[in-house]
DNA sequence: AAACTAATCATAATCATTACGATCTAATTC
DNA sequence: GAATTAGATCGTAATGATTATGATTAGTTT
């Protein structure tokens, strides 16, 4: 989705266009393919205005990402946010220190059989999380609090 | 891995068998096969001894993953923790209700082709979200919390 | 039983996020 | 294009989950 378009969605659901919601919104268009944290946002919109209000930031990425406008992954300890995908259901590489994303086609949805009985699914995660060529080269400090928090993935493996 | 058998691998790392240590494995060997928040440790634990320290829970928990004894799943917006499953590494349906798990013996790993060049995989998580057969009889509150948190996969979903 | 060091308690701080009431501003109406 | 009016923001404070620290307690070893 081109952002003109998006924030004509945003007004069609009759929401406004409002100087610190286009701003978000500018900012994740210059990360194509990219989970940015709450975090960085606000880093970002503090340096504008200094008087900008968390809640504001967190606010307007819930909403967002309530209409379907952004879709919002948690890895690590932090919330991050990017404009959606165009193509249909998929899933992702994620690379831990920049967020950025790389398409997996295949949903593993499709290929299970056993089905506990009763249950009924509301949703499924499916990521694999690394470093992308890029980081490889210059590691940076965010990666370890996400490598942490997730020890227990790494454990799992180790015990296969 | 029996509670005697954990105990055991506990001392022979060189770990203290602990009143408080020991009351938190023991709980959570009375829940097989389910994930229990840290919060639900702290809870009862309290119970029993009004003075307990939330730390000491904290400490102990991510101690016990460290060494791979226990294993840890955020969902919602809490930490959640239970005995290792002794079979080879898999994935689950997971109760967001009740935190019962079913195990769900393929691993989507082994059928993906297209990884992205030069990608350092450093771990990956799949789940399947839901209600337990039991659960959908009785809905819990905690449930919203870890519906709304997740809302991103519902929405992705529906785009499909 | 004394000694040693790990583990706990008591207390406070941190990080990410959420809440609330007063004020402001984008969109609509006159 | 000024007045109106919700919706959005700010300012401030609070919350929930977790982490930090230093004094005290308690498993384990000698």
């Amino acid at each position: 989705m081109e952002k003109e378009e998006f924030y004509k969605n945003l007004q069609l659901k009759g929401y406004r266009l409002t100087q610190r919601r286009q701003e978000i919104i500018d900012y994740l268009f210059t990360f194509p393919n990219r989970y940015i944290a709450a975090r960085e946002i606000i880093e970002y919109l503090q340096s504008k205005h200094a008087t900008l209000s968390f809640e504001t930031v967190y606010r307007n990425l819930h909403t967002l990402r309530d209409e379907g406008l952004l879709v919002e992954l948690q890895f690590g300890t932090e919330a991050h946010y990017r404009i959606p995908c165009t193509i249909a259901h998929h899933h992702h590489f994620v690379c831990l220190a920049c967020g950025r994303t790389y398409a997996l086609l295949s949903c593993p949805m499709s290929t299970i059989k056993d089905f506990p009985e009763g249950f009924e699914i509301l949703y499924h995660r499916f990521e694999i999380f690394g470093l992308c060529a890029d980081c490889q080269k210059a590691e940076q400090p965010t990666l370890v609090n996400a490598l942490i928090s997730n020890q227990v993935d790494a454990n799992l493996s180790k015990r296969e």
